[in-house]
DNA sequence: AGCACGCCGACT
DNA sequence: GTCGGCGTGCTC
């Protein structure tokens, strides 16, 4: 055969039993226009449908007994699938028994012709080479350029402080620190790929960046552009210039020309979890791309999380020192009551500081998370709404329709309000309105700037407000807060999950870094381990202790988990195929707890140097369930027997 | 998933 | 002797 008349696809398909190469002819009239990375259409099952794929490798011969199908089309010439990405999403799905195509998904956006054809036209100029940026903010004068040069995982503790940029705008301090180590990757004719939880830290980043480098030379791939514009930015990603990309969590999968630096802004935010299947997580998808590219990783946080403290415990990553002590002015209180009317939330010193705070500048009020159902209150007195039956909190369905009771679903029609007699229901937001609305009250001169999830504010400026935000939604405000209130901490501390505790240090961290320097932040009602971290600015300590509880639990991190799900034969055949192996234990199967038919869950839990082994029986199980399937009854509801679901480190588990 | 192949019962 | 049922297995 004539060289490079074989193509090796990887057929777009969900099933475990497709995610291999399949060798294909490629016919003469496609010679010319076949190149490794392109989109190809090819027939599956002969004279069958035609599926798409991924153009992997050009070759002479084939290792395939049959005779081969032919290549049936060649989708676009542009080679959007580089090497360097086909071997991170491969490792990346054997890593976590899931298929290459579904991690190529995330990785690759889909095509737009226009855009594509006027970029094939004029790609995105790069401009010209970036001059040598000045040093890292918040690190050792070289320390963290010299690990970028030299391909170091590194973490570091970020200034927790606003920054003025030349521009005039003010972003926190983390961000420029981050921009000025991807201009450093830049400035060596090296790529940066730079990931951020949501679009209001990518925000504070791009800013930086556009103080430091030309910004042709910036990408941005991200869920709020168009279509088109991430398509154009992906295409210029795949050209040879060295590029800063800059994006969510799907940008450490992206294209780079001579990648240098790999970096993850506050890697514990719960907005990176990946949802979509196989649910790899952008921190173990860096550190493989790390060790494939021998590009630096850089974690950059204010909450170091657990999972970075094992790296750093086990000596793979570096904990790069802070250049400065630099820490928020925490003062921990108790909850009092306040002579202060409708402010029964407040301590008294607090609400003494925040007033004096609040004629000088802007205060921010943290709360917590209002939750997605609006609470519902008596329209004539306010009062909060109940359950006339248990007592539960009434809400309206997100479906719509009448409000009803969350507890016992009883519905609320003919509610009757106990204090005033009342019949009429109205939504009031729990939380930051409720607050806002308090604060008000207390507050009668100030403006009152309500951020939450919802109708999120970006940023205010320096003028005297009380900003009332739920947490993780907190403005950046010209020139830090005056003052800061976490009010809702022991609220925030009840939520049931293993993670509370690490969530909300973060949370907590996160806002008191928005303080003007020397301004007060005050946690209300919150003591113990947990506070002590915030205050004395500790939190590596505490998740090196966070991390032994684990160790002693055997939970993630210290260990992997990976959860099963099928029926309870499927189960137990799956957890017994890994149940040998070294370092591996198993709990369950037992029942999941909707009363699907007769579905079985078990967690696996596995050391990490097991982990390869764990995937691999696992994933040979999925394959077996898969092609050994039948239709159980000749019936026409062909219903299938429930699939073997996998799923490695699911952040719910345990 | 889909679809072809193939090994047994009722048919021309 | 052959048509077609659906159980079985594979996809280059």
């Amino acid at each position: 055969m004539p060289g490079g008349a074989v193509a090796r696809v990887l057929v777009d398909s969900p099933l475990p039993q497709l995610d291999q190469l399949f060798d294909y002819a490629v016919p003469e009239r496609l010679r010319e226009r076949v190149r490794p990375g392109v989109r190809v259409r090819v027939p599956l099952r002969t004279g069958g449908r035609i599926a798409d794929g991924w153009l992997v490798e050009l070759a002479d011969t084939s290792e395939y007994g049959g005779t081969l199908s032919e290549l049936e089309d060649v989708v676009s010439e542009v080679p959007m699938l580089v090497p360097e990405v086909w071997a991170l999403a491969r490792a990346v799905a054997d890593r976590a028994a899931g298929n290459a195509s579904d991690i190529l998904r995330l990785a690759i956006p889909s095509r737009y012709v226009r855009v594509e054809r006027s970029w094939l036209a004029s790609p995105g100029e790069p401009g010209p080479p970036p001059e040598a940026p000045p040093p890292v903010h918040g690190a050792p004068a070289g320390r963290v350029e010299a690990g970028v040069d030299g391909g170091e995982r590194m973490t570091l503790t970020a200034d927790p402080r606003p920054l003025r940029l030349p521009t005039g705008e003010w972003v926190g301090a983390w961000a420029v620190a981050l921009a000025q180590a991807a201009a450093h990757a830049l400035h060596r004719d090296r790529s940066a790929l730079l990931v951020v939880p949501d679009y209001r830290d990518q925000e504070q980043l791009e800013a930086a960046l556009r103080a430091l480098v030309d910004s042709r030379r910036v990408l941005r791939t991200d869920a709020r552009q168009t279509g088109g514009d991430r398509y154009r930015a992906f295409l210029d990603a795949t050209r040879d210039d060295a590029r800063i990309i800059v994006g969510n969590r799907s940008t450490v999968y992206a294209p780079a020309a001579r990648l240098g630096l790999i970096a993850i802004w506050d890697d514990g935010d719960p907005l990176l979890s990946e949802p979509l299947a196989p649910g790899v997580h952008p921190r173990d998808a860096a550190l493989v791309r790390q060790e494939q590219s021998g590009a630096a990783l850089l974690f950059m946080a204010h909450t170091r999380s657990v999972e970075v403290e094992r790296l750093v415990g086990i000596g793979w990553v570096q904990a790069i020192e802070p250049a400065a002590q630099v820490r928020p002015k925490v003062v921990l209180t108790e909850q009092q009551a306040s002579p202060e009317p409708g402010s029964a939330r407040i301590p008294s010193s607090a609400w003494r500081q925040a007033q004096e705070a609040v004629r000088e500048g802007p205060v921010l009020v943290q709360v917590a998370r209002p939750g997605n159902a609006p609470l519902l209150t008596c329209d004539r007195c306010r009062e909060t709404a109940h359950c006339a039956a248990c007592g539960g909190t009434l809400v309206v369905p997100r479906a719509g329709g009448d409000p009803r009771c969350v507890l016992c679903g009883t519905s609320a029609s003919g509610w009757r309000c106990p204090v005033c007699d009342g019949t009429r229901l109205r939504a009031a937001t729990v939380g930051a309105s409720r607050t806002a609305e308090e604060l008000g009250r207390a507050f009668p001169r100030s403006l009152v700037i309500l951020s939450d999830g919802e109708r999120p504010v970006l940023r205010v400026g320096a003028e005297p407000a009380l900003v009332v935000a739920t947490r993780g939604a907190e403005p950046i405000a010209d020139g830090g807060y005056r003052a800061v209130l976490l009010l809702d901490g022991e609220r925030m501390l009840l939520r049931e999950s293993l993670r509370v505790a690490e969530d909300c240090l973060r949370w907590w961290s996160n806002a008191s870094a928005l303080a003007a320097p020397g301004a007060p932040v005050f946690l209300v009602g919150v003591g113990g381990a947990l506070a002590t971290a915030l205050s004395t600015w500790r939190q590596p300590e505490w998740a090196a202790t966070e991390l032994a509880a684990r160790r002693a639990l055997r939970f993630p991190p210290a260990v992997r988990v990976a959860s099963v799900t099928a029926g309870h034969a499927a189960v137990t055949r799956a957890v017994d195929a890994v149940r040998g192996i070294d370092g591996v234990d198993v709990l369950g199967p037992a029942p999941t707890g909707e009363e699907d038919e007769g579905l079985q869950r078990a967690i696996v839990r596995f050391d990490y140097g097991a982990g390869a082994r764990v995937a691999r029986e696992l994933r040979a199980e999925m394959i077996r369930v898969a092609t050994e399937r039948r239709r159980p009854v000749a019936g026409r509801p062909v219903r299938r027997p429930p699939v073997l679901r996998v799923r490695f480190d699911d952040p719910d588990v345990p």
